[in-house]
DNA sequence: GACTGGCACTCACAAACGCCGAGTGCCAGC
DNA sequence: GCTGGCACTCGGCGTTTGTGAGTGCCAGTC
């Protein structure tokens, strides 16, 4: 069985006003409210439909009712238009980005505004190494048999590993290895790097081979399978609002959840995701365990079209997902012309 | 009037028993579980008099006693003996931090074992970067008129950032500003770098004197101004085992607080401290208005007798101070080691 | 003077109860 | 297909009542 209009509409109505007044919404308080020209009975029956369908559920008989997780859906899906942000919101994410002294700055900022403006938990991904490309390689010698190794990255990130020499490298030799490693690594982008890092050593004349090999190693380490995702997140507080009312008595879950790093990952991971396109994951959509009582809205950011990293809000199934989306989206389209900028 | 020792013995019982069951206690349940050699009748004289005192309260008539905040600190100035660790602790701690590979690993393990051995919340300061000196200043040129600059300082952290250059500097020049860059502040503490900075600029000739004052103002910032400070947090979640009973009702602020490194420092910041010692906060004595409903308990932590970072934890008033001391202090010695090892 | 047993008193907490009203489902009629 | 009417359900709330842990005080004993 379809859904009439008017069906659609009740749904809507009802999403609308659990979302702003957290209570269970009866058929009279909804005729009320929104112009729907029928009476509360005629509702009743669209609202068993609705039920039927798994839309919406009584928390207990003689309640009103409350949108499920399918119902929220649907709401996203069909029957809301991504809310477009006021003009407030926009000189705020203006103010609260421009003036970011490094790629950590922005990173902590974003998050915080993000946090700030859906009041939510909001999660960034630092700008991921393997989607980035080699700006720069630096080698400093620390001592006799022990060189810094620095990589800077495009997005402005620089990771470094101090490195163990089996022999002590005489500093002209570093220059050397320096250059070499440089013409062959510099500009590729990270996940090509591999395998030119194997022909480097093959190509090096073998008093330094003993050296670069050395380095080679901790290069793929350093390049490849470190590739560590870090995090930020702000926000937390947030989860607080609303009593414990939402995620159903207990914030224990979440913030374990919230704390380990892979699970955020994963949440807000961009691995497959087109810039352009905002996923929302409501309830028990998602795949934690844990956090099956909330919802999340990610979207992936980037210099330019690339997704360098992922962004997004953690809240209860019960949020303003227009708002929220619209946020975030906006969000990311400012980080990403920050990074263009570079 | 001074406390005879058996009020003080009855004050620790009621400590210890009231951290271990989290709910008043009365004089019967104390003559049972602890072998006072009197009645229940003298023991409530003895709890009348720890009332006047200040030392215990009753949250309402006809109710057990429950410590203060003063009781808590005569306990844990007078009353108790440090824990040993156990075996157990003390190799989990080995086997935790052993195999870190980088500075931020370790602090990043530390956190977490710390979180995970009491409990609590815990916070780690990456060493500082004031308190550390100078290892290796690196120039990299990244465009002809853009050089990446990067500090090592022997704690091993890092910090690099993108200075744009008045004019094109040609290769060369960039090793000379190296040189002279690194022969002047190699090996001085942070804070001490900032009137040899001015003495560098002096000291350049004019062809470069623009460029060296263009670095030398970065190189302000970054040494000093910028000694930003970072923080790392885990073990959120354990703010509510034991229900919201702690925490007057509300994590709410607690986890504001927790959001500001700001505040984060100001606590656990080891500015003034002894190496050996542990400090403990206890309740109202916080300066932090949020977090009066709570204790915290940290210590500072380096290589060797110097401190470069504080950490500690931080729960509700009522916490196991014996254990929790015994944990903090044998983490930061033990992470002490590690940076000495370098 | 220090300790003890006894006793009356207090009060939080839990269980039982009844009431109210929002909200429902169903049905007959338009 | 919509509506008004009606009987029914049940969670929430305020009241009442009982229970028991715990207290303060006092008179008596060592």
């Amino acid at each position: 069985m379809s859904l009439d209009d008017r069906k659609l509409d009740v749904l809507r109505a009802i999403v609308q006003d659990y979302v702003s007044t957290q209570e269970p919404v009866g058929s009279k308080a909804l005729v009320e409210r929104h112009h729907l020209r029928v009476s509360p009975a005629t509702i009743r029956n669209d609202m068993a439909v609705l039920e039927d369908e798994g839309y919406i559920r009584q928390p207990h008989t003689s309640a009103g009712r409350v949108p499920t997780d399918r119902g929220y859906r649907l709401f996203v899906d069909k029957l809301s238009r991504i809310k477009p942000l006021s003009p407030a919101e926009r000189r705020a994410i203006e103010r609260f980005l421009v003036g970011a002294v490094d790629l950590d700055d922005v990173v902590h900022r974003t998050v915080r505004l993000l946090a700030q403006l859906t009041r939510q938990v909001a999660v960034v991904q630092f700008p991921s190494l393997s989607r980035s490309s080699v700006r720069h390689l630096e080698l400093v010698p620390v001592s006799t048999t022990r060189i810094m190794l620095v990589m800077i990255a495009d997005t402005g990130r620089v990771e470094q590993r101090l490195v163990e020499m089996p022999d002590p490298v005489p500093e002209a030799d570093v220059l050397r290895l320096r250059t070499a490693i440089n013409e062959k690594l510099g500009g590729e982008r990270l996940v090509d790097t591999p395998p030119l890092v194997q022909d480097l050593v093959e190509e090096t004349d073998s008093g330094l081979r003993r050296a670069m090999s050395t380095l080679a190693s901790v290069l793929l380490e350093t390049l490849v399978e470190r590739t560590e995702e870090r995090i930020a997140l702000a926000g937390t507080a947030n989860l607080t609002r609303g009593g414990i009312l939402d995620f159903q008595g207990s914030l224990r879950p979440i913030l374990e959840a919230l704390e380990e790093e892979v699970v955020l990952l994963k949440l807000i991971g961009s691995a497959e995701q087109d810039i352009t396109a905002t996923r929302v994951l409501i309830g028990d959509e998602n795949e934690i365990e844990h956090l099956r009582a909330t919802s999340v809205v990610s979207t992936g950011y980037g210099p330019g079209s690339t997704v360098v990293g992922g962004m997004g809000v953690l809240g209860p199934t019960r949020m303003d997902y227009p708002g929220t989306i619209a946020t975030v989206s906006a969000v990311a389209r400012y980080v990403g012309e920050i990074l263009a900028q570079n």
